[in-house]
DNA sequence: ATTTGGATTACCT
DNA sequence: GGTAATCCAAATG
C-alpha cells in the first residue's frame, strides 16, 4: 500500500498484535459426522463446546474475556474450495466501536480459484491495487466496490490469488443493531421494518448488517480486533452442503457453470436458492 | 484523459 | 421476470 494512512493502520496493526501465538495444529478438522445443520443454530454459551475446541481454549486463550474460538492462520491455510466449505457454521464477529458484538453463522460462500478462475477478479494473473487481498496470506480481507455503492467481503486463501465470498450469515446476535444499520446505510427511502431474512442474505447486505466497508480491506481475519471468526458450535454435514453456479459472474466461459458455490442445505438465511442444484447428491 | 462495466440490491409489474 | 441506481477502478487511447 502507497496511502500513508493505510500504512500507518498497518504498521498500527502489526505491533497492537505482534503478541499473538496460535498453536502449532487446531487439531484435526471439525468433524463431518454429527447433526444435520441446527435449525435454530444457536446454542446459548452454557452449551458445551465440541471436544476440538478444547485445544484451542487453552493456554492461548485463557482468558474467558479473550475470544474463546477465534481460528487463525491454518484455518484459512487452505485452498478455497475447502475454505469455502470450511467456513459454513463458523460465525463471524464484527466489534462495533462502542464494544457491541454482532454475530452471524456462515451458510453461503463462494470459491474464486485465481489466475486459472475466468470469474476472479485475479483472473490472468492481473494484480492491481484493487485486488491486493486476494494475493495477499491466507485470511487477509478483500473488500471491495461494487456498483459504486456497494461493498463485498472475501476473505484470501491457500493459492495464488485465491479467495471466498462470504454471501449470506444467519443473523445471531446484535440482530437490532444489524437492522439499524441495514435500514440506515441501504439506499431506500422509506423506513419500512426489515425482516430478519433481509438483514445478511446477500454479500452486500452482510457488509452493511456488520458495518464491513473498503476500511477493512486487507486486514487480517485472523488477528483484527474488530472482525474476527469463531469456529461454531457445529459445522453442516457434508450432504448438506449445495454446491451451485455463482451468482452473477456473467453468461460466458465454461467458469460461469462450475459449482463454486456453497450453501448449508434448507437454511432460509441463504441469498438465491438453486433447486436443480440440490437435485444432484 | 476517457471509457466501460460490474462477485448487487431494491422496487417495479 | 425486468431494470434503475451510482461511481470506483480497470482498461484503453
Amino acid at each position: 500500500g502507497r496511502h500513508p494512512i493505510l500504512q500507518m493502520k498497518k504498521l498500527r496493526q502489526t505491533l497492537f498484535f505482534s503478541h499473538y501465538r496460535f498453536p502449532e495444529k487446531w487439531g484435526t478438522k471439525k468433524t463431518e459426522s454429527q447433526l444435520p445443520p441446527s435449525d435454530t443454530a444457536n446454542s446459548s454459551p452454557k452449551e458445551r463446546l465440541p471436544s476440538t475446541l478444547g485445544l484451542q481454549r487453552s493456554i492461548y486463550f485463557s482468558s474467558p474475556k479473550a475470544h474463546p474460538a477465534r481460528l487463525g492462520l491454518e484455518f484459512f491455510d487452505q485452498p478455497a474450495i475447502a475454505l469455502a466449505r470450511a467456513f459454513l457454521g463458523q460465525v463471524l464477529v464484527r466489534r462495533l466501536a462502542d464494544g457491541t458484538e454482532l454475530r452471524g453463522r456462515i451458510v453461503e460462500t463462494e470459491a474464486y480459484l485465481g489466475p486459472e478462475d475466468e470469474a476472479a477478479h485475479s483472473r490472468g494473473g492481473r494484480q492491481t491495487p484493487r485486488n491486493r487481498g486476494m494475493f495477499m496470506k491466507p485470511g487477509t480481507l478483500y473488500v471491495y466496490i461494487i456498483y459504486g455503492m456497494y461493498f463485498c467481503l472475501n476473505v484470501s486463501s491457500q493459492g495464488e490469488g485465491a479467495c471466498v465470498l462470504l454471501r449470506a450469515l444467519e443473523p445471531l446476535e446484535g440482530v437490532e443493531m444489524m437492522r439499524q444499520l441495514r435500514s440506515t446505510l441501504r439506499k431506500g427511502t422509506i423506513s419500512r421494518v426489515l425482516k430478519d431474512r433481509e438483514l445478511c442474505s446477500g454479500p452486500s447486505k452482510l457488509c452493511q448488517a456488520l458495518a464491513i466497508d473498503k476500511s477493512f480491506d486487507q486486514r487480517d481475519l485472523a488477528q483484527d480486533e474488530a472482525v474476527w471468526l469463531e469456529c461454531g458450535p457445529q459445522g453442516p454435514n457434508e450432504s448438506a452442503i449445495v454446491a451451485a453456479a455463482r451468482v452473477g459472474i456473467g453468461h460466458a466461459g465454461e467458469w460461469t457453470q462450475k459449482p463454486l458455490r456453497f450453501y448449508v442445505r434448507g437454511s432460509p438465511w441463504v441469498s438465491v436458492v438453486d433447486r436443480v442444484a440440490e437435485k444432484d447428491v
